[in-house]
RNA sequence: GCCCCCAUAGUCUAGUGGACCAGGACGUCACCCUUUCAAGGUGAAGAUCGCGGGUUCGAAUCCCGCUGGGGGUACCA
């Protein structure tokens, strides 16, 4: 559990290097939240620079998703995550794009080969799964045979000059040790004999991850690694790539894995898994931030809210935990209600909520505007009702009532509460039409003053009177108080919803 | 199969040899508040600190083994 002391002894150069398959996953986003946290939390209150750096592995060109990078920039951005160095806004090492840095991992790949650190590999797909096919059957662990490895130098001439298609491999070390420090787990040794002769470089001149990540990361200055627990195994290969290159490699750490919750990886399958869509079913990006912030880290157990100034205060990698996580979508939800009950201001979930209104119909657009007299009328009702608003996206439905001139038809049986009956019902409704014609009701304590006194002269207990009312203006057994949510209907709509209700009952009965 | 990582309640976690018959939070349950639903308040249940061996006067904390979970095993990242 205690981590190893690590030493920031200098400025701190970070990245988070996405690749443009699809939408920003949970994971990668708490990845990239630890990364800024490190350079602009920690790092600078050790009185270091610490710079974020973006950069797209887009090396994988059968995967790559058309407007994918856009999509991750954006909603880093919504997430709260800023960058000082990226595809978007350039900087000292541009190009920030791995397809555009073609040149640089060839020629990489063509030094090791000189050196003699790396090969020509001209093996056919077709070979290689094969030979795993191969590999299984005989309960042998897979792997590449090294074939290529030591084909004579005229053989290779031969085949270059026929133009035969080859991929560039890595020529580990077949015997000793590869030693891995990672800053969270401490030091690994890893028996070179079981790892592999991994490709470098593909046959359509695209570099894998690993050339890619490690030429790029020496070359963008970057000091510290941090990356998901998935590169655990590939790490010690990158390490002795370093050494091929003749680098001293970053520091290294892996964050802890995020699980789902019935273990495995995180999948649709258990709900959602990219931030757009935790974004478009309302969830606010200080409660997702303060949420995969304690996905893995702690600060002292007990303190769980978090805004994201105090994370910065207070984050540090030392106290990141290398034990996988289960995301506990329940969690999040608390999480996102308490920003949305306790910490945001009423201005400021009104503005988020309106959105959700304009898609859901019940608003328009003069709402977004906070000067607007619209936007003062869905602050009204959100204040009403934001202690039961758990996503953004509750909002339509829970506002609804508010916010239409016609109410959707109900059922009349919900006006006679449970103990009580239709005559009572009807009685309370006509008793209650009658104080709304003759009381406003945005005066709130006179209004409930005359309906308890309405309900003692009837004989009634208040929930007898209430909840009749209660239907009739929302069409529901459930609502905010009934006063506020009477001042915040208005005059107008409660008549008419009574009058309604009472013909309902009427009629029905 | 092989390699690797991890291991405190259903979940996130505190805990770095004695103040821990293990603290906080989510979830669950109960009660209070109350015009409904929430919110809020109070309280409860829930952990033989995965198991077995050591080390030590003393271990959740250190060591070893096992088990379990997870990751990797691609011309994907």
């Amino acid at each position: 559990m205690s981590n190893p002391t690590i030493a920031i002894d200098r400025d701190v150069r970070v990245r988070y290097a996405p690749s443009p398959t699809g939408l920003l996953h949970v994971g990668g986003a708490r990845t990239t939240l630890f990364n800024w946290l490190f350079a602009r939390g920690e790092a600078k209150r050790l009185g270091f620079d610490g710079a974020m750096i973006l950069r797209i592995e887009d090396t994988d060109r059968n995967r790559l998703v058309e407007g994918a990078t856009q999509g991750i920039l954006d909603i880093l951005s919504w997430f709260g995550i800023d960058w000082d160095e990226g595809p978007d806004v350039g900087g000292p090492y541009a190009p920030y794009v791995q397809s555009e840095r073609l040149p640089l991992y060839q020629q990489g790949a063509q030094e090791l080969i000189d050196k003699g650190l790396a090969y020509r590999c001209f093996c056919s797909p077709q070979r290689l799964q094969q030979l795993r096919e191969e590999q299984r059957q005989k309960g042998l662990p897979p792997g590449y045979d090294r074939h290529c490895r030591s084909i004579a130098k005229e053989e290779i001439e031969a085949k270059l000059a026929a133009g035969e298609g080859y991929v560039v491999r890595f020529a580990m070390p077949r015997d000793g040790t590869t030693e891995v420090y990672d800053l969270i787990r401490g030091e690994s040794t890893f028996q070179n004999a079981n790892l592999e002769d991994l490709v470098l470089l593909k046959s359509d001149g695209y570099p894998t991850y690993h050339l890619a990540n490690v030429i790029d990361d020496h070359d963008m200055q970057i000091t510290h690694i941090m990356r998901g627990e998935e590169w655990i195994p590939t790490a010690p290969v990158h390490v002795r790539l370093y050494h091929a290159f003749g680098w001293e490699p970053p520091a290294i750490a892996h964050m802890p894995l995020i699980l789902a919750p019935g273990g495995g990886k995180l999948s649709k399958r258990h709900g959602s898994t990219a931030m757009e869509e935790f974004k478009a079913q309302g969830y606010l990006p200080e409660a997702l931030m303060n949420y995969l912030a304690l996905l893995g880290w702690s600060l002292d157990g007990t303190t769980e809210i978090f805004s994201r100034e105090e994370l910065l205060a207070n984050w540090s990698l030392e106290r990141v935990s290398p034990s996988p996580a289960t995301f506990d979508y329940d969690k999040l939800r608390w999480f996102n209600q308490q920003y949305i009950n306790h910490i945001l201001t009423l201005d400021d979930l009104t503005a988020r909520v309106v959105p959700f209104l304009i898609d859901a119909g019940l608003a328009t657009d003069g709402a977004l505007d906070p000067s607007n007299a619209e936007f003062a009328r869905v602050r009204d009702v959100t204040a009403v009702l934001k202690d039961r608003l758990v996503l953004l996206s509750d909002a339509p439905d829970l506002m609804s009532f508010f916010l239409v001139d016609e109410l959707p038809p109900y059922d009349a049986a919900k006006l006679i509460p449970k103990k009580s009956d239709a005559t009572q019902a009807l009685t309370a409704l006509q008793g209650a039409f009658a104080v709304f014609e003759a009381g406003a009701v945005d005066d709130e304590a006179a209004i409930e003053a005359s309906l308890r006194e309405l309900a003692e002269k009837l004989g009634l207990k208040a929930g007898q009177l209430f909840m009749p009312i209660r239907v009739a203006v929302t069409g529901r057994t459930e609502s905010p108080g009934l006063f506020e949510t009477l001042r915040v209907i208005g005059d107008d709509w409660v008549r008419a919803r009574v009058r309604a209700a009472i013909e309902l009952l009427s009629t029905d009965g």
